[in-house]
RNA sequence: CGGGGUGUGGCGCAGUUGGCUAGCGCGCCGCGUUUGGGACGCGGAGGUCGGAGGUUCGAGUCCUCUCACCCCGACCA
């Protein structure tokens, strides 16, 4: 893409309502807009990261077999009334409205009860199970305070799957396989070295849940992790009791900042018995469907990648999660170096990865900043010295220094 | 929801005890000079001072109500 035609544009200065690090940054540079507390819009680059993350969730989860679909955003009140959780005393973070005819329905802030009630019309013998299914959009959640940039808002990208066995132990052994892909793709967004299972609360089916934690200041959970056994508990069950149960020693235990990216839950029947989601056994007994739940913050794993990996000079972004591979910034406007830089932007464009062009009438210092500021993994610099000395100038946004490289080994380096 | 703070061109800000055509920086437009780390000169455009009501000869400034945003806390099924 022309950096020229981007509608977005830097800024120098912080934005005067933003705290948080990773709002800051994403903002100045363009990726996203703030339409109100809590609420972002994803501009054309923040869009283009929000996808990658996605896209590297979806890869996993449909290694796993899970299938994907798209529930609705709507909520029917009826439904969620038959698990009590329509109650504002229950949720406390319900954006409720009404139809023209008055009847009252919510925006989905999870998807247990919907999901739950259109399986019972497909699952019907335990030769129908067990089953993945999961959806990647956007959840609403009226929190009473919007707060830390993308990680805690009122609207949110959010991946849900859901896990339906026939028993608790085909339950558990898919909820250990979620759990490894889950290690997979935080490994995957560069986020594995900090990023610690941890035991949360449970809920009623289960003694734990497991949240998946990344280290950051930026995040809102304290946790107490254990760095040689790779195991943390959240404050919320830092308890003797657990402790001891985990085997875990509170001398051993580091009292950390994390922000939560997963959350994985055994639900048991809690949400298949009052909806109805029952199958016939082998023995021709009917039986409860055993569920599970596995969220991941799409856009909040945005803002945490954001807050991680930021320095100074502005955002880094991990090669997998990147709007573009390289950005290509072209110095002066000789014709010879428009058009050296014209035919690398047609070649690269070709090579894949996606290349951002910096081709407009701006100073070199100009450039740089905010090349920095955008934080794309590799910055390609053409200009009348780079032309002199037959070389393509290539530099790292992590590196110091740039390298000089010939077109074939920088066409080697870049595919 | 409790406490604290802030709303003034697109962005960041100043604006004295109420006073005359509301300023500054960045950005934007035009012309010229520049071009390897946010260049420079000259000339321009752009503002219902968050909103409503009130006090006053006169309100960005004082009063009342209201909306939004930020921070701390509580909350986060």
């Amino acid at each position: 893409m022309r950096q020229s035609q981007l509608f977005t544009k830097t800024r120098r200065e912080i934005p005067a309502d933003e705290e948080s690090r990773n709002a800051q940054l994403l903002i100045r540079a363009g990726f996203v807009h703030k339409e109100m507390a809590g609420v972002y819009t994803f501009l054309p680059l923040g869009l283009r990261v929000l996808d990658n993350i996605a896209q590297v969730v979806r890869e996993e989860m449909n290694e796993l077999g899970a299938q994907e679909i798209r529930l609705t955003t709507l909520q029917d009140k009826e439904l969620w009334d038959k698990t009590g959780r329509w109650s504002d005393v229950v949720i406390d973070d319900w954006f409720k409205t009404k139809l023209a005819n008055q009847t009252e329905v919510g925006l989905g802030l999870t998807h247990e009860e919907p999901l739950t009630n259109l399986l019972s019309q497909y699952v019907n013998s335990y030769k129908d199970l067990p089953l993945l299914i999961y959806q990647i959009q956007s959840k609403f959640r009226n929190e009473l305070r919007a707060k830390s940039g993308l990680l805690r808002g009122r609207e949110f990208l959010m991946k849900d799957l859901y896990s339906f066995a026939r028993n608790q132990k085909e339950h558990d052994q898919v909820y250990n396989q979620v759990a490894k892909a889950y290690d997979k793709i935080f490994k995957r967004l560069g986020l594995g070295d900090r990023t610690y299972r941890t035991f949360a609360s449970g809920g009623s089916f289960a003694k734990f849940s497991d949240e998946f934690q990344t280290l950051t200041e930026a995040g809102e959970d304290t946790i107490y992790l254990d760095y040689d056994k790779k195991v943390a508990v959240n404050k919320e069950v830092y308890t003797d009791e657990v402790l001891k149960e985990l085997g875990l020693k509170r001398d051993q235990l580091n009292e950390v900042k994390a922000a939560e990216v997963g959350n994985i839950f055994s639900l048991g029947t809690k949400y298949s018995k009052p909806l109805g989601l029952n199958f016939v056994d082998d023995n021709g007994h009917e039986q409860n469907v055993i569920m599970g739940c596995y969220g991941i913050g799409i856009s909040r794993l945005m803002g945490v990648i954001a807050e991680c990996f930021a320095d100074d000079k502005g955002l880094v972004w991990p090669a997998v999660v990147a709007p573009f591979n390289v950005h290509l910034v072209r110095l002066g406007d000789s014709p010879a170096v428009v058009k050296a830089a014209e035919e690398l932007y047609t070649i690269l464009t070709k090579n894949g990865g996606g290349v951002l062009y910096d081709d407009r009438d701006e100073s070199a210092g100009t450039k740089f900043a905010d090349a920095d500021l955008i934080g794309i993994p590799y910055r390609l610099v053409i200009s009348d010295k780079t032309l002199e000395s037959k070389k393509y100038e290539l530099k790292s946004r992590t590196g110091r220094d740039a390298v000089l490289l010939n077109k074939d080994e920088l066409l080697k380096k870049l595919a």
